[in-house]
DNA sequence: CGGAATCCTCTTCGATACTG
DNA sequence: CAGTATCGAAGAGGATTCCG
């Protein structure tokens, strides 16, 4: 937090965390690290509008903050870039609940909106993570309207990471970006022949399934 | 969402949510609101610094969104208020992840900052919520720093909700401010004779004891 | 008197140009 | 490629005024 910087000045979790990450694009930078570490252009790429002044200075914030760290990629890249500490990481739950939460709003501007596979990926794990059956074990790989990420579940915990998985998936998924999105984000059959899976099929029906059921938050009564 | 207003233009529910929730002061509104409705006068002095205006831009915006609605508040009072919808409700357990959060960061600002027992209380709820073992039954009512609010647990569900318990309660704790402050964000046993306990002493102190304190808390200690 | 709209100043944002 | 510098536009903060 920077010397004159806006504050709420509230002793309460809520105002605390909103002093660090409330301003504009902060949320969403933590968001696209949250899929692993990015470069500068990267992060300017995926938060179109964003500005490079203002890209600065968020991670230059949160770095102070300790919710981010500025280091080299691991190899073989070796470049610059910023990756989550654990700190940051701690905040995944938040960004799905805020995902679920954002994606049961009814929203006029669906039409000029920009998609990406990744996001709709992010809302895939949040479900998971809240399914009532657990998911199967195993690395899956999606190459999907461009993008390139890779799943692995591990006794009920879930990676969700971009880039190539790092060692043979279990079942890669490749093909149409639209029809990944609305599987992804809304548990829509895609039509035959827009998506193709490879591997251990099986595994992958059943995975899917894990979230076709979204858990309802319980929530709190006003009488 | 108004004409003209800022929009990410992404579909994520990240950003999405943040459309509308992501402006200075509006999580925070929706903090107030959660524990019961509220009239404009209450948010004003509950959200020091705000400004009538924006106050009100915001509660425009929040009922556009469905998060809000303004209606008369149940009677006695009958006077106009506003209070969570079924949506807004549904962002409570998004505001307990970003209290819990919040409060793990280390706070340069504990000195200036103002403190609220209700606050306190909502992080209390909020530990309480994400504890192994479940919370005794109960209405337990509190009247601490000039604050008067009270909790009703059933069957696990529990609810926190401003004013004075609506029945007689099972239990009562009534006394310094500071000290409950203490005890419910940090989990700290206040000094013998800062709090009165009246009632059922023994489920209170089980409903303590549910309580999952951070093992450090740093940036705690607000005189 | 409570609830909100208006005005004015200051800060932040967004887009582009520029530099190590 | 990774930022810094710049500047018009939009948003926030505070006081005051209007309306019932």
């Amino acid at each position: 937090m920077m010397a004159g910087m806006r504050t709420y000045a509230q002793n309460c979790g809520v105002a605390r965390a909103l002093d660090l990450l409330g301003e504009r694009w902060t949320l969403l930078i933590v968001r696209e690290l949250a899929r692993g570490p990015k470069r500068f252009r990267d992060l300017t790429a995926s938060l179109e509008g964003i500005g490079t002044n203002l890209l600065a200075a968020r991670l230059r914030s949160l770095q102070e903050a300790g919710v981010i760290t500025a280091e080299k990629l691991p190899p073989p890249a070796g470049v610059p870039g910023y990756a989550l500490t654990d700190t940051g990481r701690a905040l995944t739950p938040l960004l799905e609940d805020l995902a679920l939460w954002g994606l049961e709003i009814p929203w006029p501007g669906a039409q000029q909106a920009r998609s990406r596979a990744a996001w709709a990926a992010m809302t895939m794990r949040a479900n998971m993570e809240r399914s009532e059956r657990p998911p199967p074990d195993g690395v899956y790989e999606f190459d999907v309207g461009g993008e390139q990420f890779w799943l692995r579940v591990s006794s009920g915990a879930s990676q969700l990471l971009d880039g190539p998985a790092p060692i043979e998936p279990d079942a890669r998924v490749s093909g149409d970006g639209a029809a990944f999105l609305r599987l992804a984000q809304g548990g829509r059959i895609p039509p035959r022949g827009a998506l193709k899976v490879e591997g251990d099929r099986e595994r992958l029906r059943t995975l899917m399934r894990t979230f076709r059921f979204p858990a309802t938050s319980p929530g709190q009564g006003n009488p």
